[in-house]
DNA sequence: ATTATTTTTATGTCTATACATAATTGAATC
DNA sequence: GATTCAATTATGTATAGACATAAAAATAAT
């Protein structure tokens, strides 16, 4: 009864979902399992190695692998490019630079990007449209030396998300989302009365050696943040 | 210069950032890449399958391996346990159930599962607690057939939200996140006034063959969803 | 008893080889 | 030119064997 590793990962986890494995407990070896199921060593270790990844089982070398008590789900969510989040619904998208000029970073995007010395920064304001309706407000913040080009880009036809993650999408960051009222002059750009609960979005964005955005993004009332397990 | 399959991702990664590899591009195969790094055809195999992954490659038979033009990033959250989520930051972690009680299931909660027969369902209202004060208020149905045992289950030891990842944490679902003014009613137990912004959490879990669970979490105002990317 | 050292062991990784499979390419046919 | 079918090719997977490495367990030294 030779088996492929998907058919041992299968195998694993219906052992782990019946309980035949329990929560906590060690379970037989990569040499035996392989000796029990019919195949190699390196096909049952393919497998479990990717049980392990999807949070399933915790491996350590010489203490061997077991079932973990509290499986860590992660919920993922596709990165937010807005355009393709409009146009995956099947609606026109459109954006709108409300401003663009260059500034010293604010002490509150300093904090967030971990830039001490204030270098030189660029702050965009952009209103994203779907449908012609206002979909989001973003307020961007920009450190010049760790996104080279964008300076002298002209934003009338890629907006200011699109340019960077064309040319800088190398990068490791923080999304924090939460639920703020809305203010009166961000009420009048998304069209909706001041002090409605809005979704926020804070992100921060890094290259591989320095800071690259800070962003905040105010959603439209009603938005939603869809994540999958 | 052997390489290990660390050392063969290090490599190739560098390539995509430094755009030796450009976006769209196919890249050399994997033998000819083997032979190039002085390593088995497995090891770089092993290295762009990681690649593939974590969404910088696309790879097909055949047709080869190519550079992603816009490298899907994907936002981690780790999956909230309300308790750790409270112990994590240092504080003590409290609840109480306000309700528990047989209902046929609404239909929204219906849909939300894909129940169509009204089977035994209950619900139950809880309210969680950090340090005393209120955390987060869960109006939690369950679908009976999915959750067996539950319903003998006492409560009080073991809040609904832990005693379902022990007993039934083999699932896959959705979590939908929006902003929303707290009714009046729930404000009453957060302790806020009633229309104030909440991170709402919509959450329906189902196990391998049968839903189990919709919940919505109402969380106190300030509350902030943080994801890694 | 405590600490330091060695042995053992399960996983981690690499290799060479082989065959499977999907998909493109190109040739043969209509 | 369009369609069908076979050849080609890059990735996908499986294998036995080998050595590396971390960490537990056993042993020796203090």
């Amino acid at each position: 009864m030779a088996m492929g590793w998907q058919s041992v990962r299968e195998e694993a986890l219906r052992r782990i979902q019946a309980r035949e494995w329990r929560p906590g407990a060690t379970i037989p070896n990569e040499a035996d399992l392989a000796t029990e199921l019919g195949c190699a060593r390196a096909t049952v270790n393919r497998a479990l190695r990717d049980l392990a990844d999807a949070g399933w089982l915790d491996r350590r070398r010489k203490a061997g692998t077991r079932v973990r008590v509290a499986p860590e789900r992660r919920a993922q969510l596709a990165i937010p490019l807005i355009r393709k989040e409009i146009e995956t619904r099947g609606r026109q998208f459109g954006f709108s630079v409300l401003s663009r000029q260059h500034a010293p970073l604010p002490a509150r995007e300093q904090a967030l990007l971990g830039v001490n010395a204030d270098g030189p920064a660029e702050r965009v304001e952009t209103l994203y449209f779907a449908d012609g309706a206002p979909y989001a407000y973003e307020d961007r913040w920009l450190w010049l030396p760790g996104a080279p080009g964008f300076e002298s880009e002209d934003l009338s036809a890629q907006s200011p998300n699109e340019w960077l993650v064309q040319y800088a999408p190398f990068s490791h960051g923080t999304l924090t989302y939460s639920a703020e009222p809305v203010s009166e002059q961000v009420a009048g750009y998304l069209g909706c009365a001041a002090g409605t609960p809005v979704m926020v979005l804070d992100r921060c964005t890094f290259g591989p050696d320095h800071p690259v955005t800070a962003v905040r993004v105010m959603h439209a009332p009603g938005h939603r943040v869809r994540l999958e397990i």
